[in-house]
RNA sequence: GGGGAUGUGGCGGAACUGGCAGACGCGCAUGACUUAGAAUCAUGUGCCGCAAGGCGUGUGGGUUCAAGUCCCUCCAUCCCCA
């Protein structure tokens, strides 16, 4: 018998894997297939052990529906362009192409440490110009449908990162940027932008694919539908006013109107004596950062702009103030203010003296309770008073009655607001898909034609400190022609926003080397959607908005006939520092993997990864957790190769063993359905703890004894693929274990035929008691009450009633 | 402020529709092997108690024959949105 060499074995199966293509993954139509798909990882040079946590149960979970009989695709890149690169550029004075493969590399090399079942004929890299080819031609297709834009808008830029953002990515309280943590700032450029909003109902939909609820609730939450109506105002000149409202019943409760400061009508309509005021409010106003005006808890600032509007319900003359909490970038940058019935509008009401009235009445309340003393929000209890033909209807019905009476009028109309924004996916920097326009001082903004694609990044460049994009400055590549007239015309120099390269990846992954399609249609035919994604929580409303819109718009280019680019998803946990935290250099807490494997070898990483905590719990990684997998392995080893003989055969030992050998098939297929790996491993270790038990006594039938290691080494073999391999083939059988069907259990060979029978007295566990397991609750009932504990502990009382659960428990109560 | 998640031994974590709380593992203790250690093996290990027994799933209450699980209250930590 070897010792178990990990090192050496799992180098040796590698490459045989490779040699003979094992993992190579083509369209089979006898097979039904199963696309399992872990999200790509960044190539920042180094695979840390959140890779290994994110991708080897993948992996596991993958080679189990191949063994269940699935032809599994399961691929993987690199999502190679992004700001790390540029970064790395600047300080290292390195091509951020260098860089990138350089890094790409080396990361191949550790991905294939872990021996998973990748397909690297299928290997896509996003900063490959095969690959943002096609990044740019879905670029020209959204033009073409309209989906993408270029306006001009205050858009959040990061000062940091030196180029925009979306609104997805600007985090937190203090809107800070998703990449560097950095607050950002608002600027007013010219940008591209894609029409996720023509989605937004769609996106809400999620009834075609079965995520978890609550990467749902954040979609939804995101999306922010809100439905109420669109009203005009007008001002007393006649200049019209356009307000969103979730409460058109409060409408008689208008006291006031609120404009942001930027609003386009605040100079037209300031008069002259608040003119001075007015002003200085808004350059201060424009002093502050959107984290500063958003921030709800902060004192209400505002001015009166000395113009009137009128309410349209009731012709009440109302004041129009400016106030920097209304922002010009949401709704239509102007409200209605109803102070009895927004606590905002209260708030300001109360500061600046303005008059509240109450329209909406509170159940109990009456006149002589006298004023308000805080907004009443309900839109369920209470009536509507001083709303003219509407007064005395309960609120709960007020909502649709008041709009059909707006549309009726004129005065208004039901719409719905999202609180989504259009994806803006311009950014200023170098190191991504350039986008495909040029700039014709006659067409405008021109589509490069798809025979000139695809717009290459030029190598010849020097990076700017600052972080500026060196496109800016390439005369080589700014001046081109006009498409349309061969007239000088200047390029497009920002580029697009990574997550554009990471919207369709799981499309390129088909025929990453396909010169004419995007994907070819055959695979895509075969193989999507995909069945099963993996990959955390982090990209709930980033990656994993932008991928369904993109794949919607895809149905739209008539490439796929699916509107849900992934059926399943799961996002699992993190892996902490052993203090609990999470990894970080300057705590000093990251676990490498590479030392691991050295050390252990990557089943035993594999297996602990799995079983230290349920997948999308995660938590602190422990040195000495290691052990109880790397004793697993280790007995695996022994078990596997034992020349077991059987000494004095005991028909009871085999049964038990081959029970359990059953009842660890059901386990550990019912957790490999449910991602339960970490159960899945402890019900492997049982049977390991069986089988040591059976190798002491040799107790046990050579048939019993030869299922359980084949059966362990089966079930084992997703987790543990590389020493399971090994033992598999020292064990006479045909190559490769991964090759073979999953066990099936035997419900009759798993079933226990005798059961501890619970008995409880006034609930208290009183006896335990050896009993068949198929008697009927009578002859149950009368063995536990003659049980003598129990007896004693009835101390001669009646049962006042005895309940009896199968299977389970019998409880005397007296 | 709104929404969501989590809270179980010394530690990581199990527990399907309410039915033996603590599976499995780490650690620890005692013993064996060893010059010694590592590794390995055996036994034990929720807490209190010599024992009988009692107490135990963040807090307090409730429903039930029976609650980690269901309902209400509060507390703590984390995440998302304001």
């Amino acid at each position: 018998m070897s010792t178990y060499n990990p090192n050496e074995i799992e180098a040796k199966w590698q490459q045989q894997w490779e040699e003979t293509k094992l993992y190579r993954q083509v369209i089979d139509r006898t097979r039904p297939k199963h696309y399992a798909l872990t999200m790509l990882p960044y190539p920042s040079g180094d695979l840390h052990i959140g890779h290994w946590y994110a991708m080897t149960p993948s992996d596991a979970r993958a080679r189990y529906m191949r063994m269940k009989g699935y032809n599994v695709l399961f691929p993987m890149g690199f999502d190679a362009f992004g700001l790390p690169a540029e970064n790395a550029a600047i300080k290292n004075h390195t091509h951020p192409a260098k860089w990138t493969f350089a890094n790409i590399e080396r990361m191949r090399g550790q991905l294939r440490s872990m021996g998973a079942m990748f397909d690297w004929e299928r290997e896509a890299v996003s900063a490959d110009p095969g690959y943002y080819k096609w990044t740019q031609w879905f670029f020209k297709k959204l033009m073409a449908l309209g989906l993408a834009y270029r306006k001009m808008a205050a858009v959040d830029f990061c000062p940091n990162c030196n180029t925009t953002l979306a609104r997805e990515q600007v985090w937190g309280e203090d809107r800070h940027c998703e990449r560097c943590g950095t607050p950002v700032i608002k600027k007013d450029l010219e940008q591209w932008f894609f029409k996720t909003t023509d989605y937004a109902e769609e996106l809400l939909d999620f009834s075609q694919i079965e995520w978890p609820e609550r990467v749902k609730v954040m979609q939804t939450n995101w999306i922010g539908r809100s439905t109420g109506a669109d009203v005009t105002f007008h001002t007393e000149q006649g200049d019209p006013i356009e307000i969103f409202t979730t409460r058109p019943d409060t409408l008689w409760g208008a006291t006031f109107m609120v404009l942001a400061p930027e609003h386009p009508l605040v100079d037209k309509i300031t008069t002259a004596e608040q003119r001075a005021t007015v002003d200085a409010y808004i350059q201060q106003a424009q002093r502050l950062t959107d984290i500063d005006r958003e921030t709800a808890d902060r004192e209400k600032t505002g001015v009166f702009t000395g113009a009137y509007a009128v309410n349209p319900v009731n012709q009440a003359r109302i004041p129009i103030w400016i106030a920097d909490y209304v922002l010009m970038s949401y709704g239509s940058g102007a409200i209605m203010a109803v102070p009895a019935h927004d606590e905002r509008d209260f708030e300001f009401a109360r500061k600046f003296g303005l008059e509240i009235v109450e329209v909406i009445r509170m159940p109990g309340r009456t006149d002589a309770d006298g004023e308000l003393e805080a907004a009443y929000t309900s839109k369920y209890e209470g009536h509507l008073v001083n709303s003219g033909e509407f007064t005395a209807t309960p609120v709960s019905e007020a909502i649709p009655k008041v709009t059909a009476w707006l549309e009726e009028k004129g005065i208004g109309k039901e719409a719905v607001n999202y609180r989504l924004r259009d994806w803006l996916i311009s950014r200023q920097r170098y190191w991504g898909a350039p986008i495909p326009v040029v700039y014709c001082p006659e067409h405008g903004a021109v589509a490069v034609p798809d025979e000139q694609l695809p717009v290459l990044l030029p190598e010849d460049v020097e990076f700017m400190p600052t972080g500026e994009s060196p496109l800016k400055f390439h005369e080589g590549f700014i001046h081109t022609e006009c498409p349309i007239c061969g007239q000088p015309a200047l390029r497009e120099t920002d580029t697009m926003d990574t997550f554009m390269c990471s919207s369709w990846y799981q499309y390129r992954y088909l025929s990453p080397h396909d010169d004419q399609h995007p994907f070819d249609p055959e695979e895509g035919a075969y193989w999507l959607p995909v069945d099963q994604y993996t990959g955390g929580i982090e990209h709930a409303t980033m990656h994993l908005i932008y991928t369904r819109f993109f794949t919607m718009a895809m149905r739209k280019m008539g490439l796929v006939n699916f509107s849900e680019p992934m059926i399943r998803l799961y996002n699992q946990g993190m892996v902490l520092g052993e203090d609990g935290e999470k990894m970080s250099k300057s705590r000093g807490n990251v676990v490498a993997p590479d030392a691991l494997v050295q050390k252990y070898g990557a089943d035993t990483v594999r297996t602990y990864l799995m079983f230290f905590a349920k997948w999308d719990q995660g938590g602190p990684w422990n040195y000495d957790g290691i052990k109880g997998p790397q004793r697993l392995l280790n007995d695996v080893w022994e078990i596997g190769q034992y020349g077991y003989q059987p000494q004095q055969e005991d028909e009871t030992a085999s049964r038990q063993l081959r029970r359990k050998t059953h009842q660890t098939i059901r386990r550990v297929s019912e957790d490999m359905e449910s991602f339960s790996f970490n159960t899945a491993v402890a019900a492997l270790m049982e049977l390991r703890n069986a089988l040591n038990d059976g190798r002491k006594a040799a107790n046990v039938s050579q048939f019993a004894w030869q299922e359980a290691v084949d059966t362990l080494l089966l079930l084992l073999a997703p987790i543990a693929p590389h020493i399971t391999e090994e033992l598999w083939a020292q064990r006479g059988h045909a190559y490769s274990i991964h090759q073979q069907p999953w066990p099936q259990w035997d419900e009759a060979v798993a079933r226990e035929d005798a059961i501890t029978l619970i008995v409880q007295v006034n609930g208290r566990v009183r006896d335990k008691l050896e009993v068949p397991a198929d008697l009927d609750d009578e002859t149950v009932k009368q063995i536990a009450l003659s049980s003598d504990k129990a007896q004693g502990w009835l101390d001669g009382k009646e049962p006042r009633k005895v309940i009896v659960v199968r299977g389970k428990l019998v409880n005397i109560v007296v």
